[in-house]
DNA sequence: TCATAAGCGAGACGGTACGTCGTGTCTTACG
DNA sequence: CGTAAGACACGACGTACCGTCTCGCTTATGA
């Protein structure tokens, strides 16, 4: 069965310690960006000392990424709402708030990850992955409702939806509203997927 | 009246000298990313000094900018092949090809935005602005010819095609090709169009 | 034979222009010092450009050098009071007003000079020599008076007075009082001359 | 009373590595003057970052002042030859070599003190003063042995012999010679104090 | 009377040093 | 032994000044 969910969400592997530095990792980001956050700055906030965050994460990058993905591997969630609009119209939503708050720090992660294949071929299994699984399941229920055709499902843009809002969430100056959401997914989304 | 084209090009603003300095920026910049260039570089290569080139732009952030946007400005062309179909296409190659050559400045700039309100509003001005443009006048052209209705235009999903396109390139691993733009074309915005 | 003066005090070879030029240097060296003194602040006082400020002195240090000696030729006067107890005092009184004057800019072109052979052949010839001959016609004129007897001169320590007092005033912090002055004249010049 | 000698030398309050920076400064000092000395230069030779440096000295000018100060402090050290004469003269002879050798610095010192006023004031607590004490124990020792009166002792040209033959080293073109020394202290002193 | 040149203001330029700051490594001392 | 504290080498940042240079504009003379 479709969601048969034998995947654990992958119980965090940080100690306390390690995940209060992600925390304070997180936080320092979103105020300041990559840029202007210091190391320093973390381990002072953690009234620890530099060594402590460098024995665990080989470099600034490194750090960051580990806590972006530790941010937002809490908030993945499969929606589950019990209809194809409803799973869609949810997935959108959660989509947009991530990106809202963690905008600054993906933007960051994205930056690094351009000169960094370590870190890429890390997001992509830790992140992109994650949120393949979620559609492949949104889809595969509403196939199983009778919602959707799995022919006209079209893996060359089966993120049209949650791609098209982060591009509006992190490039575009427009963040995307709740209408947003609806619209794309009454009128591009449903009838193509019928 | 549609593609009436009045508006020519923008003539850049940069004398020559300037004009170079931006260039060697560029360059550098999708040599080695932003984090590792430096504007010591930047001058040297000009057989310049510093600062030369601080006196144009306040900081590294803006030189970058700068160089991203007189980067990007250039290619900048209302695609007008004489179909909808065509325009779109077209429109969606010239993303796709824009969008990977100046992926890591784009990303670098996209970060440095975060935290720099000037930055950001800069960046809508002269460059979101501009394609937006090259959007309406499309529509227009095929309002004109018929080939769309113009009671089917969404304002709030205007660039789902470039969007779209973006997202794969800069934040997914899977660069966009020529049959993703075609399956974006034919199955989502044509018969959303029409 | 005293008073012969042939030496006429050499006019200044500058223009008025240039003159206001180095009266604007000597002020700011005064001001401020050495180092902190930019060419740039001269030109602009003097609504000039930089370049006009080369185009005569073919450095920073040229210029100081020259607006030093301007400032202080003016004042090199032999002192002529008809005792040699009072031309002694007079001098050491000028020689205190002098360097206490002209202090900053004197330690200044010192420190210049240490690695400007130029500059210490032009200091030596235009300002120590002028100052020579004041004491030898003091000297001279006592000696003419029957007030000191040459077979005590010593060319080895002529300049004691002026030396001291100098020294005095650029390098201790106890800058010279009319007290000492006339402690070095009554108590060591004078016993040793007669 | 004479020779009482309570005051240790003052241990340098500066570590190691301190006065290995320390004495690079001054050798780069006296090799190249003071402008033509960089701190980056210090650093390197040393093996260390500028940042060492400054963490230290807050400034170049900081830098020098203390290279100075540690480079002469080692080497004041009161005569005690026996007798006054031998005293003056191995105090001029020393003064002398002192001048010569760190002849520059001084200068350097000299002409940045002139608008420094912390600078000025530790020169003053730290050098001149240091100095002052050999010459009283000279003194007194001197009236010790009875070959002074201390009724001829003047405070204001107590540093006539120093300040004279420093005069000659910095400021004049004639440098001190042994000759020089010797008229001074018997001709000029010896009478005086006796 | 007008043109051709010489001098000047303004200020951009290449270069170089300054002093600051952040990264990532390393040592020391404490618990 | 792990950790907090923080010194350290490295290297980029952004600023300031030096001495050179190129622009126009003025002025002062010679045809």
């Amino acid at each position: 069965m479709a969601g048969s969910g034998s995947d654990v969400p992958a119980r965090s592997r940080w100690s306390a310690r390690e995940a209060e530095l992600l925390a304070i990792t997180l936080q320092l980001l979103q105020q300041h960006g990559y840029d202007r956050l210091t190391v320093e700055a973390v381990a002072t906030q953690a009234k620890a000392s530099k060594a402590t965050v460098y024995r665990r994460w080989p470099s600034k990058a490194d750090l960051v990424l580990a806590a972006f993905i530790e941010g937002t591997r809490l908030t993945v969630v499969p929606p589950n709402t019990g209809s194809l609009r409803g799973d869609l119209l949810a997935l959108g939503t959660q989509v947009c708030r991530q990106a809202c708050e963690h905008g600054s720090t993906m933007r960051a992660v994205l930056n690094e990850m351009s000169h960094n294949p370590g870190l890429k071929e890390a997001l992509q299994n830790e992140f992109v992955h994650q949120r393949r699984l979620v559609i492949d399941q949104v889809l595969a229920d509403a196939v199983a409702r009778g919602e959707a055709d799995p022919a006209k499902f079209n893996d060359e843009i089966y993120d049209l939806l949650p791609g098209y809002l982060v591009f509006r969430s992190l490039l575009s100056a427009r963040e995307p509203t709740d209408e947003t959401v609806r619209i794309l997914v009454d009128e591009v989304l449903l009838p193509i997927l019928r």
